[in-house]
RNA sequence: GCACCCAUAGCUCAGCUGGAUAGAGCGCUGCCCUCCGAAGGCAGAGGCCAGAGGUUCGAAUCCUCUUGGGUGCGCCA
C-alpha cells in the first residue's frame, strides 16, 4: 500500500459517506477521480479532482460539493489541513509522519519497493529484437532491444506475467542467401579462391568461421555438389549459428529472452493454413487482383491472382497478398499465422518494431484482431530510429562492406549501461540521436552519468558515516524537517512512476523519473554547502544523523529499483 | 498519390493518457568550496505549446482541416 493508493480509497470512502447522506447520487462514474500530487508544491501533498468530476453528473456545483468533501476528508487520519481551491480543486496537507511512515515502508519492501498488482496475474508476451539471422546485431536494433526489455522488466514489476519473445525469421528469401553466402565461404575454407563476394550476397567477415565448421563437418562433400543437395542443412547450420552470435550480443546488453520461435517451424505446423482458413471463412481472404502500386513506376508489372487479406476494411490503401505466386507464404500472411499461434493462451501481445515497418502496423493490428475476436489485446509499439554521432558529426555506414556499427563494438566502447539509460532517455515514438562523445560525459547534461553520481553519493556517504562510527539509525525519524520530506515525497512516487509507465508502455518514464530523483538528491545534498547542520553526517548529534543516513538508504534503494527496471547496475562508487 | 510518426524556450527534450502560473538540461547573466565528492547547487533572462476551427467547468494533451519535417509503400523482410 502506499500512500497515493492508501488517499484513492480514502477519498473513495468520503464519497461513499457523502452517498449516505444524500448528497451525492451512489451510481456516479468514478473512473475520472485522481489523487495524485499537485506540480506546485505550494498547494500541498496531494490533489483530488473529485468534486470537479463528479459535479456536473451530480447535478451540483464543484464548489459545494468540494466543501462537503473536504469536510470528511478533514477526519481521515494523517491530513493535517484540506482546502478548497479555483474551480472545485482539493488540496490536502498530510501530517510529516505520514511521509516519515512511507519512508520506512521503503525500507520494508526494499527491492520490492513499487512492485504493483496492477496486471493481476495476467500474461502477456513481449516480442522484441527478433532480428534476420543473418548477421550480427546491429545499432538499428539496439533500441528496440532496449526497450522492449525494459517494458518487459517494467510490465513484470507491475504484476504481470511476461513471456519476452524473439521470432526467428529464418523461412524466407534472406535466409537462403545467408546458405548462399556460407556455402561461398564453405568452399573458401576448403582452399578455393573465392574472389570478390558476388552482389546479392552477404560479404561480412563473421560468416568465415561458419564457413570452416563446415568444412571440418562435411570435408569437401558439398563442393561441387547442386545447390538442392546442399541448401537445407548449409541453411539451418548458419541460422544456428547466427542465433548463437545474436545471442552472445543480446547478453551484452543483458537481454535474455526465454522463448524463441521459428517460422520455419511455424510453416511446418500448418499454422499458416489454419490461419488462412479461418479468415476464409469470416470473409476476409479472398481470392483476387493486386492493384499496381500507386506513386511508383513499374515496368513489368503483371497482374497476378492472389489470396489477398481485405486489409482496406481497416484503412490500408489496397488488399495484401498472404501469398505469393509460387505458393509460398508473404511475410505478411506468415506474420498473421505467427500472431494466430501467439495470441492462444495469453492474455495480452506485444511486438516492439522498428519505425521501418510502421507502414504495416495497421494491418496486421486488424488482421490480428479479426483473428482474435478481439479477445487478446494487441500492441505495436513502434520504435523511431536512432542517428550515430560522434561529436556531432554522423558516424558513417558502409553497408556495401557489411561493415555497420555493431551493437557489440558499441557496448564495448561506452558500456552495457550507458547504452541502455541512453536508449531509454527519449519516449520509443521519438527520433534520437547516440553521440558517443556525449553519452560517456562525465557531467549533469548525461542523466545517465547524473542518477549513477546521486547514487554513489549516497553509497559514499554511508561508508564515510561507518569511518566515523555512526550507523543508520530509524528511531528518531520526526528529526527530520521539511527538506527531507520533501525528498521522501519524490521517493514516495516512485510506485506511481512504475504503475503509470506499465500502463502506457512507456518505460523511459522511468529514467526521467530517476532524473528527477536525483536531482532532488542533489539540491538536498548542496544544502549543507551553506548550512553545515543540514549535512548528512553530523558528529555531535547521532541521532539525526542516523534518520538522515536512514533516509539517504532509503533513496538509494529507489534509484537501485529503477535502475533494475532500467536494466542499468547502481554505481557505488565513480 | 497513400499510410504512419513527429512539431513545446536559441539547442536537445519532458509534460504523470483532460487539471491550477507549461518544466528540465545545454547555452547566456550573476552567485555558492576552510565544508560528507563543486563530477554538484542556487538565482535570473528566455514561450502565441507550428497555424485555424471544434468538444467542456478546463486543452500542449481529445476531434477536423492547413502548414512544415521524418519514415515506409511490388508477391522484399
Amino acid at each position: 500500500m502506499t500512500i497515493f493508493m492508501n488517499f484513492v480509497a480514502h477519498v473513495d470512502h468520503a464519497l461513499d459517506r457523502l452517498v449516505e447522506a444524500g448528497t451525492l447520487p451512489g451510481n456516479l462514474d468514478r473512473s475520472n477521480v485522481t489523487v495524485e500530487p499537485p506540480r506546485e508544491a505550494t498547494h500541498g501533498d496531494l490533489a483530488t479532482n473529485a468534486a470537479m468530476v463528479l459535479a456536473k453528473p451530480a447535478g451540483t456545483n464543484p464548489r459545494a460539493l468540494a466543501e462537503s468533501l473536504a469536510i470528511e476528508l478533514q477526519k481521515v487520519d494523517g491530513v493535517n489541513a484540506v482546502e478548497v481551491v479555483g474551480p472545485g480543486f482539493l488540496n490536502l496537507r498530510l501530517d510529516a509522519h505520514v511521509w516519515l511512515e512511507e519512508l520506512r515502508a521503503i525500507g520494508q519492501a526494499g527491492d520490492d519497493y513499487g512492485r504493483s498488482h496492477m496486471g493481476d496475474g495476467k500474461s502477456v508476451n513481449i516480442e522484441y529484437v527478433s532480428a534476420n539471422p543473418t548477421g550480427p546485431m546491429h545499432m538499428g536494433h539496439c533500441r528496440g532491444a532496449v526497450v522492449g526489455d525494459a517494458l518487459a522488466s517494467l510490465l513484470e514489476f507491475a504484476g504481470y506475467r511476461v513471456v519476452r519473445e524473439y521470432y526467428i525469421n529464418d523461412a524466407g528469401g534472406q535466409v537462403d542467401t545467408l546458405a548462399r553466402s556460407v556455402h561461398l565461404r564453405y568452399r573458401e575454407a576448403l582452399g578455393e579462391q573465392i574472389g570478390d563476394i558476388p552482389d546479392g550476397l552477404y560479404p561480412g567477415d563473421y560468416l568465415v568461421p561458419v564457413g570452416q565448421r563446415l568444412a571440418a563437418e562435411f570435408g569437401d562433400k558439398y563442393a561441387t555438389a547442386p545447390e538442392s543437395q546442399w541448401l537445407v542443412p548449409f541453411r539451418k547450420a548458419a541460422v544456428s549459428d547466427m542465433m548463437d552470435m545474436i545471442r552472445d550480443d543480446l547478453a551484452l546488453l543483458g537481454i535474455h529472452h526465454n522463448l524463441f520461435s521459428s517460422e520455419a517451424e511455424l510453416h511446418e505446423a500448418g499454422k499458416a493454413e489454419a490461419a488462412e482458413k479461418d479468415l476464409r471463412a469470416r470473409g476476409l481472404i479472398y481470392d483476387g487482383e493486386l492493384e499496381k502500386p500507386k506513386g511508383k513506376e513499374i515496368e513489368d508489372w503483371e497482374p497476378v491472382t492472389l489470396p489477398l487479406f481485405r486489409s482496406t476494411q481497416f484503412g490500408d490503401d489496397q488488399d495484401r497478398p498472404i501469398k505469393k505466386s509460387d505458393g509460398s507464404w508473404t511475410y505478411f500472411g506468415a506474420d498473421l499465422a505467427y500472431h494466430y499461434q501467439k495470441s492462444q493462451g495469453v492474455d495480452a501481445m506485444i511486438d516492439i518494431w522498428g519505425a521501418d515497418h510502421a507502414g504495416t502496423v495497421k494491418r496486421i493490428k486488424a488482421a490480428v484482431n479479426a483473428l482474435t475476436g478481439g479477445k487478446v489485446d494487441f500492441d505495436i509499439k513502434i520504435v523511431q530510429m536512432v542517428k550515430l554521432l560522434r561529436g556531432g558529426e554522423p558516424v558513417k555506414m558502409s553497408k556495401r562492406s557489411g561493415s555497420f556499427v555493431t551493437l557489440a563494438e558499441v557496448v564495448s566502447e561506452v558500456g552495457k549501461d550507458v547504452v541502455r539509460f541512453t536508449m531509454l532517455t527519449r519516449k520509443a515514438d521519438a527520433q534520437m540521436d547516440f553521440d558517443f562523445a556525449r553519452v560517456v560525459e562525465a557531467s549533469k547534461d548525461n542523466p545517465v552519468f547524473y542518477v549513477q553520481y546521486a547514487h554513489a553519493r549516497i553509497a559514499s556517504t554511508l561508508r564515510k558515516a561507518e569511518g566515523e562510527g555512526l550507523g543508520v539509525d530509524a528511531t528518531q525519524l520526526n528529526l527530520l524537517g521539511d527538506e527531507e520530506v520533501a525528498l521522501i515525497r519524490e521517493a514516495a512516487s516512485f510506485p506511481r512512476i512504475v504503475e503509470a509507465a506499465a500502463k502506457a508502455g512507456e518505460p523511459h518514464r522511468i529514467a526521467f523519473y530517476l532524473n528527477d530523483l536525483a536531482a532532488a538528491f542533489h539540491a538536498y545534498w548542496n544544502l549543507g554547502n551553506d548550512q553545515p547542520d543540514k549535512r548528512f553526517i553530523l558528529a555531535h548529534d547521532p541521532s539525526l544523523t542516523g534518520a538522515r543516513l536512514f533516509m539517504a538508504t532509503n533513496i538509494g534503494q529507489v534509484i537501485r529499483n529503477g535502475l533494475r527496471l532500467m536494466g542499468v547496475e547502481a554505481a557505488y562508487s565513480m
